[in-house]
This record gives structure tokens, sequence and C-alpha cells, in this order.
DNA sequence: AAGTGTGAAAAGTTTCACAGCG
DNA sequence: CGCTGTGAAACTTTTCACACTT
């Protein structure tokens, strides 16, 4: 992307644009020209110094004594997070969540378009409401390589992610979404985001008494 | 909990603990009665250091040129999340994700009860296949209270997490796993832990070209 | 010899404080 | 005057290196 090296910005602050461009959506719909760093801070839950900070590592955007302009910076968001153009997601392992996943509307909305899904069931899948077809994993390679797809949503039985995760990549996936509760081995240049919903209730319960 | 000042502990090396838990219970399966800090940091994708540090937060539990007994080390991490019993659980908003989640065994397998759910509708929940009874949010304060649960997983629709998640605390809950893409504010003693879906897909989005 | 426990260094992240611009 | 942009300070977390124990 542009000329600022993504690689010296801190993974927490691009999780925290992703959450500042929501924000911007909702200022956008009600028409608010400009907005303060602590204004947009206060609805992200964060620092205005932090705010500042983040937005800082792609350049200035903010007119002293002002603020920052709404537009302008939304779309200087949603460009550095690669999100100037639709992304085609893959779903791998439509069971009981990944079902619930593809009928979740919450991708859609944040502007990914899921293109397919595979199981080793198609046939069992309970397709109703569902929008995206669904294959036999068989043919995983191929349609990934035809539709040169980089992303992927992983939920499978533990016992076969890493197989999965090891064709996924092979087939030029670059991220994968990994809810399956096992730590993925893979290349160097692929990032997985582990999403362990049990984990995240055990961390809860050690907080909890 | 026991002797440790949960306070200073980093947060992270908690989410870990629950990592090394889950790799402990396949030692114990196979009945492997003691394991290095190389072999079980291997298993749980971290590096030995980092585990050593991450269990002298809580004590000596290792025996030098030996290893960490399976057995008790599991013990001693399950004590210290606070999972020595079942901790009962209740889920709002049972539509579209949360009704997958009720029907998710993730939970269960890592010994989460799932006592309640609640929903506006509770009717239209598609209860096929769910063995956790579904109720009318307007019970929730009853229910939460005569059972003293204190975890609540929260599914609804962005614009009504924030008043049922007052709602929650009121009625006595401390930690929630926040599936709604807003930022709640909760007391200082209530702990939220969000899962964006889409903000999780957004991320891995930045890095992939 | 193998492998833990731990201070100290390094790296990463957040917060502060204030200069400087509109 | 109000609010951004940013070095420097403070804090947190990770990694290193090695003394020490079995």
């Amino acid at each position: 992307m542009s000329a600022v090296d993504r690689v010296d910005i801190p993974k927490k602050a691009i999780y925290r644009l992703s959450i500042y461009n929501r924000c911007l959506q909702r200022l956008v719909e009600n028409e608010q020209k400009t907005v303060s760093s602590s204004a947009l801070a206060k609805a992200a839950g964060v620092k205005p110094s932090q705010l500042r900070k983040d937005l800082a590592y792609f350049g200035q955007f903010g007119t002293r004594g002002l603020g920052y302009p709404v537009e302008t910076l939304a779309t200087m968001i949603r460009d550095a997070l690669g999100r100037e153009r639709l992304q085609p997601v893959v779903l791998v392992g439509a069971g009981n969540l990944g079902s619930a996943l593809l009928r979740y509307q919450g991708f859609q909305k944040e502007g990914f378009e899921v293109v397919a899904a595979f199981d080793v069931d198609p046939e069992g899948v309970k397709a109703r409401g569902i929008g995206v077809p669904v294959y036999s994993e068989k043919e995983l390679e191929k349609r990934i390589g035809e539709d040169q797809v980089k992303l992927a949503i992983l939920c499978v039985p533990g016992n076969i992610a890493q197989s999965l995760a090891n064709r996924l990549t092979e087939a030029g996936v670059q991220g994968i979404l990994n809810f399956s509760p096992v730590v993925l081995e893979v290349p160097a240049d692929v990032m997985v985001n582990n999403v362990d919903l049990a984990l995240e209730l055990e961390h809860l319960s050690f907080f909890v008494r």
C-alpha cells in the first residue's frame, strides 16, 4: 500500500482503524462534516491521544483547531485497510457454526463477499436462507485458483483444520480467519487470525468470581 | 483465587493459559507424565521462555532437568482460570448467530454450561437440536438472579446491545462475551470481551494484497 | 545433561505534554 | 482559542541469557 510501510505500524492500531471506520460511517450518515479526535475517540472507546497517534501512522489528515474531515478520513481508512474494493472470501466447513456465518449479515455489511463455501457433505448443508453456493471440498483448489481468493474463513473440526489450512495456503490464500481451536502452522507470508470462542469465555471466567 | 494477585498478570498470559490447558488435555489423554517447556510451547505456538514466564506467575511447578508434571500443571491451570467448577452462562439474543452458538459444542466441551437463552421472540427460535431453554427477554433479570449467573454471551443487534448489557450487569453479570459490533459501556468491575467477526476479517484484509 | 526459574535487556505500545498551525 | 501532530516518557510485554537444581 501507498507510501507508508505497513510493517512498523502496531497491529493493535490496525484493529482500531476498523473501529474508527465504523464510527465514521455513522457520522457520514448523519452528514457531519468534521470530527475532533476527542469526539471520535470517545465513540471508539479509546483515548484521544491514541486516536491521533494511530491516524498519524498514515499521514496528516486533520486541521488544527478544527478536527478531521469525516469523508476524507473515512476514505483514507478504507484505503489503508485495503477495503477500497470488494474482497472475495471463501468459507470452509459449513457445519453448525459455518452455516450460521454464511447467514450472518455482518460480513456483507462491512463489504466482504463470501463467494463460495466448501464442505465434505455439501448436500447435507441446510442451505435455507444461504445465498452462497456450497461445493464439495474437493473443488476447493480449483475455485480458489479461478477466483484469486485471498481470504478464507475456516470452521472445520480441529482434527482436520491443519490439512485444510495447508490446502488453502497452497491454493493462494493469504489470510485465514480460523474458528477451529487449534494452533495452525502456516508459511510466514500467511496471516492467521484465531477466533476461539471457548477461549474467550475462559478468559472472562478468570476475572469473574 | 489463591495467593497470587490476579491484577499484575498480563492479560495475554491468561489467554495463553487456556491454550496450554488445551494442549495439556491432549497429553493427559496420551498418558504422558511430564512435558518440557519447549515441547508444550511448541504445541501452543509460543516461545519456551514465554511459557515458563507465564507459568511462573502462578508459582513453581516444574522440576529442573525434567519438565512439568502434566496432571499437576493441568490442575493448577484449571484452578487459576476458575474452572475448577462448572460456570453457568446465559446467552442473550438467539438469532442467527446466537442459535448457532447454542448448538455449538465447543463451550460444553471446555466445561461451560449454557443454562438459559433469552430472545425477544422465544417462540420464533428454531429450537431444533438446542438443548437449552429459550425464554422471553423479560425473564432475564429473574433467572439470572435466581441462578447467580456471572457470565453472559451477547449476540443481539447493535442498536439494542447497550441496553441489554445494562440489564445484564444490573442483574449481577460480571463478564460479557459481546458479539455485537458496538463498544459497550459497563461498570469498572465488569469485564467485556469483544468478538467482532467483521473486524477480524478487516484486520486480515490489511495484510493481504 | 537437561531443563526450570528469573533478573535484566529489548521490544512494543500507550500516554503525556506541549509546540505549532489554522 | 481549539485542536492536531509528535517527540519523549511511562508502561507493558516479550525475549534473552544464565545461574541453579535434579
